[in-house]
DNA sequence: TTTCATTTTTGAAATCATTGCAAATATATA
DNA sequence: TATATATTTGCAATGATTTCAAAAATGAAA
């Protein structure tokens, strides 16, 4: 469990001013095992913060994603969700419950790949479909 | 190469009855390399089908990803992109020139993944950004 | 502290890829 | 041919995300 100073603190090495919206955003997704979407982030953080936009909440988590501080997941082409788990991991989307769950890596994605010379790799995702053991039972 | 004979044979394989407008759709993406949108499709085939509507793209694009004959990708999240190679590979997008170029892959993604007892895996992709070598160079 | 410039936040309106829907058309079967 | 079913069409609606300009907060200088 990280402390909301060595968040402040990863804001300001980062080049972020840490205002409080800023502050509440990254706190929320960093702690979070839920992948939010920014209308969840909204409401989960509208009555603590007295007033807070929705369009806040849309800069400062690309704010975000662009420092590389968190990443932004498309793995539901709905809608985009946010991932504060800063370890290597893939994701799992249940075709029927919508459920987003994360699964270890016994090795990085990169080892994987062929040709990639000369490119610059920021970001990696690997994002698997199907059906999740629960709704697998009950079909 | 595959020929359209052959194509109209594996829409009807796969019970999908192969009208003008799904065989023409399906070739395209078949052929293309360019990883195009519905809207690509549309533009691409418009003339030549005399009436086009772009709800059948999008339609008929979603029938052949249920039944597995080609693939969605959302690596952009501005848009949805389909590919019709069906050989495993991952996807790199450049985050400033927006091309997507296919990779090959050494391995099979899921020899990766962990704790995956109990799930059933339909779809796997993995997606890598950053910036392309021509992109890389001009920095 | 006061002033001024800069950064950040806000909320309403706009955007745009995608979907819903009901009518029109094409196809298969009897 | 007549009838039922499947497919296509085009327009309107949807909804997540962005634009934009004004308001508020912050930092630096005086």
């Amino acid at each position: 469990m990280v402390t909301r100073a060595e968040l402040r603190e990863e804001l300001v090495k980062a080049g972020i001013r840490p205002s409080v919206q800023r502050l509440a955003i990254f706190e929320y997704v960093r702690q979070s095992c839920q992948h939010p979407t920014a209308e969840v982030v909204y409401e989960a953080l509208c009555d603590d913060l007295g007033s807070l936009s929705l369009t806040t909440v849309y800069n400062t988590l690309k704010l975000f994603v662009d420092a590389g501080l968190i990443s932004m997941l498309t793995i539901d082409d709905t809608f985009r969700c946010f991932d504060g788990n800063r370890c290597c991991h893939a994701h799992f989307r249940c075709n029927k419950c919508g459920k987003i769950v994360d699964l270890q890596m016994n090795k990085d994605f990169l080892s994987l790949v062929e040709g990639l010379d000369g490119y610059c790799v920021n970001d990696a995702q690997l994002y698997l479909k199907g059906l999740c053991p629960a709704c697998e039972n009950k079909k």
